[in-house]
DNA sequence: GAAAAAATGTTGTCATTACAACAAAGCGGA
DNA sequence: TCCGCTTTGTTGTAATGACAACATTTTTTC
């Protein structure tokens, strides 16, 4: 196990990687591989495990019955999953959890540390505070998706999601995770119509773009959009 | 300060009366009162204490540049607030804290206790478990809001937010907690035509109402309507 | 209780998107 | 390289909501 790049990831921040190899014994940590487009996790389920996501990429689907998909986020190496119902054992989940490529995810039994007193392993309030960190910063992911979503027209939900991505990335060359299927469910709007609003604006020289990779010459921050060299 | 009811909340569940207040001392917690209307914390802050609502209302806004709001989500009684900012104190808030009626409010120090070695205070072990809690039923509220929010139409998000309120209320009767302006707000849609869309589905029988208070004839559930007697 | 202010409802027009149907480009396997 | 399949782009049409302007109702203030 690649204990290495576990230690970095936010929910071992702080953790040595002698004391990581001893919690995930008490985690009960199992590691899986998954092929592309399989799902690991079914709407509707109550799960008792997170999954740490080492190798690949997931989406978070919810799809209504008439079969229209709504993916909330996306997962990269290093980031959890399922973090929410494994600390609400109770509640069923209300998305699907969908592998996007080939992956490896490694399985936490978070419960045994939430449930359990205290002193059974020292570093169990580590890890504690760690996903009460991981937890406040997907909040803020939900929000973002809400503040991509919120426009009305698909050009400043664009411009609302790829400013960010740049930012995110720190760069104004940005690939997204998304195939243009995937973005259009992302930002709640139809795929021919984000199509055609892209090649528009490519037209007007707002940005370029082929396939994932997007380069922009213009950027939204806090509500200002700000035209940029190159 | 009224112990009994915080010791009802989500928060301190499952801590006893005497403990709670221990713990309040432990927390700096300080208790303020605020106007209708009243912008508790801005937009671009960075802020150290979450808070504890004890009386009154909250909403949670964004608002931009050209003065649109949009309303993340309402606080209620015994609820918290800022608590993803309090647990990250370098992220600064994304929105505004506004209170939607004169209102009581906790302040607790919550970094204190994050920060703090655990065996300061016998009992901050159950109230960062209960914050790992109260976190992720954050989390599923905004997914809520993403899915209220996630269809295209007026009537299809006025009965995803609807039915999902008659749900949680256990009633098909419901006060809910915004006005036109505000559930507008709340579900990205324009004011009049939330108006005029709601007198439509009033002349269909698919609901009537008075101000905050709704009935429901028809009610969505996993995406499927059902009808209602009444 | 009257006047003013705020909230809610109504209507028509215009902009924008969803949808459908199809074209073109990209990709994988034989 | 050719074929079939998937993804992406294009175009036209119908439906829907944003917006503005105004009417009506409700609430507040004096």
């Amino acid at each position: 196990m690649d204990y290495k790049f576990i230690t970095k990831t936010g929910l071992f921040k702080g953790v040595t990687e002698e004391e990581t190899k001893a919690m995930l014994k008490c985690l009960g940590a199992e590691e899986k591989k998954f092929p592309k487009d399989y799902t690991i996790y079914h709407m509707g389920q109550t799960i008792r495990r997170m999954g740490l996501l080492l190798k690949g990429g997931i989406n978070i689907v919810r799809t209504d019955v008439w079969g229209n998909a709504n993916i909330l986020g996306h997962i990269l190496p290093g980031e959890v999953f399922a973090e929410t119902y494994a600390c609400n054992p109770n509640e069923p989940m209300i998305s699907d959890v969908i592998t996007t490529s080939e992956s490896a995810v490694l399985f936490l039994d978070v419960g045994k540390v939430l449930q359990t007193c205290v002193s059974s392993c020292s570093h169990h309030e580590r890890l504690i505070r760690n996903l009460l960190t991981v937890l406040s910063l997907k909040n803020l992911n939900l929000s973002q998706k809400i503040n991509h979503i919120t426009p009305k027209t698909i050009r400043e939900r664009l411009l609302s999601y790829l400013s960010w991505e740049a930012v995110k990335q720190g760069k104004q060359h940005i690939d997204i995770p998304f195939s243009r299927q995937q973005l259009a469910d992302y930002l709640s709007v139809d795929r021919s119509a984000l199509s055609s609003e892209l090649s528009k604006m490519q037209r007007e020289g707002l940005l370029s773009y082929k396939k994932n990779h997007f380069i922009l010459r213009e950027i939204k921050v806090d509500g200002e959009y700000l035209k940029l060299k190159e």
